[in-house]
DNA sequence: CCAGTAAATGAACGGTGTTCATAGAACGGT
DNA sequence: ACCGTTCTATGAACACCGTTCATTTACTGG
């Protein structure tokens, strides 16, 4: 019975398809340009026959949105084998960025336009896209840790967090904020090396000068 | 010629009016939830009215975006009275965070919307919310570094950017992804110490254990 | 060849931002 | 007191949008 194998393969080409096409216009013009009769012209169908293969509009957003975090994901994995935690911390944080900065719309429609689909990604515990891009990053700290050069109070959860979100801060200012004169790459630089080895040169506060409090 | 005075000031009373309902329905719905038509009818007249007005619906928001940055700046403003540095960068970037948390979808315009509007609100130099609001932080690492209290090849002003970026990210993160578990404020702290003093109790890399790379 | 099923669609509903010709009100000058 | 001008306000329209649903079309298994 091959043919009730072949319409389905056929539906499911459409719906790739459809996928594709969506993922160029959000890319080429941003998903508030994704249209539904634009794609359906686009993928020449009725604007009604979208609906046979997606619920609605924020359903092809949360695929594009899952499928632009498998990518981030994928950008994050090749760093994440490098032995030496501080080394890998720094080449992950790169990458992140890069990605950031190369798939501005999809890093967009992923952490910037609607929560909900933010907040889906990272639901479910260490399986999920979103769970296991954290843990990468928390395996630097825990790797420190576990070999004895970090404090034990330390936080590996939570220094994964603040340093998430230091990247994500300086990608999203960004792609939102042209103003900001240092480049993204030296931003990254300035911002995981002050997280690691502190202020350069930071003295404490001289006695004296300026009215000293501690 | 009492007349033409009046009028203007109805006008401009109009005028405030509208944004005031303008800021109402963005705080409560969020600025996609933000209607012409709808905002015409909360105003009580015809949509057409309010293009005698505003230019269009950007220029409705930009303004709210203008006033609300004003906002943060006014939320800033009290923190840089601080005399020590490092406390002042402290307040001033639990102040931030703060204000972002209290005001979710006046920071969304702000920074997370449109590009133009993040972008036109940095523009100028100095004068302007934008770029005072940056010098508030910059000055942080301007007063340490005249008080030789950092090395002398640290960069205030890329410092201030790399704060500003880990504060930003802090904020948005916490608006579109509930998943993350630590609290701003923790994420603050966590964030701040960590780019002061480093990691805490951070040894460098223990010959034999792990392979060495620098 | 026919019945039945799945795919595709045209037309419609209610919504959006924006424009423009028209109507109305209020004022200054005569 | 009247007229002409100027500014305010609006209704109607245009071109879109996401979504739904009854209807038609295409095709397959019996």
């Amino acid at each position: 019975m091959g043919i009730s194998e072949r319409k389905e393969r056929q539906r499911a080409e459409l719906r790739e398809q459809i996928l594709r096409v969506a993922r160029d216009m959000v890319v080429k013009e941003g998903f508030s340009a994704l249209s539904m009769r634009k794609l359906a012209e686009a993928v020449e169908y009725a604007p009604a026959t979208l609906y046979l293969h997606f619920e609605n509009r924020e359903a092809i957003a949360r695929e594009l949105c899952v499928r632009g975090f498998g990518e981030l994901l994928g950008a994050l994995e090749p760093g994440s084998a490098v032995a030496e935690p501080l080394e890998r911390l720094s080449v992950m944080g790169a990458a992140y960025v890069r990605f950031g900065l190369e798939h501005p719309e999809t890093y967009r429609l992923i952490f910037m336009e609607d929560p909900r689909l933010s907040t889906e990604l990272f639901q479910g515990d260490s399986d999920g896209a979103g769970p296991r891009a954290f843990g990468l990053l928390a395996r630097v700290f825990e790797d420190l840790k576990s070999a004895g050069r970090l404090a034990t109070e330390a936080d590996p959860g939570r220094l994964a967090e603040a340093l998430w979100a230091g990247l994500h801060g300086i990608v999203s200012l960004k792609l939102t904020c042209a103003a900001f004169q240092t480049s993204a790459e030296e931003l990254r630089k300035t911002l995981t090396e002050t997280l690691v080895h502190g202020l350069p040169g930071l003295k404490p506060v001289v006695d004296g000068a300026g009215k000293a409090r501690h």
